[in-house]
DNA sequence: GATGAATGAGGATTCATTCAT
DNA sequence: AATGAATGAATCCTCATTCAT
């Protein structure tokens, strides 16, 4: 796993050019595998086209990754990182409905705008979570996410906006389903109703009705 | 799933018996390489395992069904029918809010009992719906789906129970959704939030949780 | 392994046919294989050149032969079969001491004209007896010999010949032994000794000298 | 095995050390190659697996042996090297018998004591000895062995206790030939005549008989 | 309809070796 | 002397598919 290294090192030092070296060929790797997972899923990826696309030797890439295996768990891995990393970034609203709201669009847009995530995701759950369970719980961090849940809800209670008695954890379950759905499962349900839930559209009357229907179920 | 037809033929007739042959090798290969879909995706399939499993030839395998990409597309369209067949078994209750409670709790049952059928679903998915856009519409079949959907809806927006002005489409999608992830997203969700969604108990409280939100969703 | 089918099959059936090209196949990929592991070892051999000097596909080896390892235990079997063959052909003289000669003689020029068998023998010490294990044991059939080391050494102690008191068995082991290194050291003996074990003169040098050793090693 | 000169060095020589830390630099890879040469064959080791048993960088070991070859061929005339070393220290009794008993017995027990010696041999005759072909004679140097084959045969023969007309070095290769056949085909023997030729009954029994057959030879 | 034999095109992984520092 | 990064060429094995019967 990548990690920034805070410690600076004297410019021109060979251990550095040689760091540096590394970090940007793995990064490389790392940007081209995903690509590749995210078009071709993973028995469709093979190592020879990320190292083509990652305009290295396929050997470079065992000697960095080891295996297909354990290129994807770090893909994975990074994935889940970013978005904690954005999650983080957000500021919401004091207002506990409005951070709801927030939280909804948010999500949504995440998922419509980041649909490697949820493809990446798709592929771990269709391969059983072999390669997340041997990810740290750490780098997959939803604890900010959980805090966020948890904050907003019980100011929400307090403030006597919401009702009180309801998980957060499932109420983020929830809430994340009304959004997995409209990315995950856009081909087939394009077709059986003949509907593109990713069209700005339907994705705004989406967005709308997640919203109220979060907000009419914490309603007291 | 092609059921046997119950249809007595006349006994000893060559080409009846070859018929039926056909057809029970047919389905054969159709179980065992849903078996095999489900288990090993699309990739991880092979036409030799299929073959082993279903116990015939594997040219026999390519004579019925071409390759194996029609083998999936034809084992997709099965998973759809199926699951059309058992929604019109369904008696739903003459009170619209009730009958949305069993709706919620039908598509819920349906897919934790099935997971074959999302996982399938996912595959495509996971191939941008190249199989399933060959499938004849009719194969799909979600008409009486929305039938249904638009009977109940209707009806408690006559009987004044329900708020109008909502796409019967857009209500089923969402509660879809509400069950899908449960499912489609159990194994990471499993390791990220250290919750088996699919016990027993999470299952109840979920099931409760999603009828609770759709109800207040259409509440006026 | 194949064994001859002793059931003649009706000429011109499918079946027998099959059986046909199977076994020539077959044939040809050990042939091939012997030519390899012989020239170049184990791991110094290709699946690619054995499939392509006995003129067939590779994947073909795989389907008759399943593994590299599992093609050599094969080969070295074949090997061994052979050379059995070979014992119970012979015609041993009714005079112990004669037939002790005999086989003194037969066994340096089996090993000098075969030494393809005694590289096959050197590769499987040199992997510590790891295929060679797992061949049948009759397969091996070390029988017949033991059979005529028997015959010859009770015999020849029957009518005074030989010493009472040794291990026939044992007694093979040596004469083996003298016969073996001769071709199976015969590069390093060259270059170390400056001396060619394998020219003519020193080969009958070498014969004499052996059965002298064995003769010798009998008297009383 | 190239050991550690004892010539004491100036201390503080950077030079001095330096050659030192070569050296052992040099030894350690030797000592890794033995082992993996050994252990997996020419083909079987990597240059990989020597610079990790090392504990060196695998650029080194090509900085210092070039390539795998001559990095085998280093190895092989260290074991040969060794063994001169090893016969060298060795005292023959004045007796020409009991010498010749002497020499039987430390020939199987050396062999018996460094298969890796007859593992290399080995493995270098089934290249057809192209590495051995390179090494210096003087390197290989069995002058002192043939010496003393001189010295006990001659004086044996002086002696009147064993028969002129015997080529020491063929009598040397034939009591090489008894005692190498025991360890270089262990594995062989073990599974096809159910015998463990090195365990100690069977030792002490083959070294037995290795004398009274050589004794036998040589007698008048 | 059904089968066993055969094939061409990969695909993951390894390895001896070289380069830059 | 010593190292970590990088590479080109294989190598074993697999698989979807076709052929002959």
């Amino acid at each position: 796993m990548v990690s920034i290294s805070p410690s600076p090192a004297p410019a021109g030092s060979a251990e550095n050019l040689n760091g540096l070296r590394t970090r940007r060929t793995r990064d490389k790797i790392l940007a081209a595998a995903k690509l590749e997972f995210v078009a071709r899923g993973l028995e469709g990826t093979t190592m020879e086209s990320i190292a083509r696309i990652a305009k290295v030797n396929k050997a470079l890439v065992y000697r960095h990754f080891t295996s297909k295996s354990l290129l994807f768990q770090e893909v994975l891995a990074n994935s889940y990182r970013e978005m904690r990393a954005r999650e983080a970034e957000l500021g919401y609203s004091g207002d506990p409905v409005v951070a709801l709201d927030q939280l909804c669009a948010f999500t949504l847009e995440y998922y419509v705008s980041n649909p490697e995530f949820l493809i990446l995701v798709g592929i771990e759950n269709l391969h059983k979570g072999e390669h997340i369970r041997r990810i740290p719980l750490e780098d997959l961090g939803v604890g900010s996410l959980l805090r966020i849940m948890d904050t907003v809800y019980d100011r929400g209670v307090v403030e006597g906006r919401f009702r009180p008695g309801v998980d957060p954890v499932e109420l983020w379950l929830l809430l994340s389903s009304l959004c997995w759905f409209t990315v995950a499962t856009s081909y087939t349900v394009d077709v059986t109703f003949g509907r593109n839930m990713l069209s700005p559209e339907e994705l705004a009357t989406r967005r709308d009705n997640i919203q109220e229907m979060v907000r009419r179920f914490l309603q007291k």
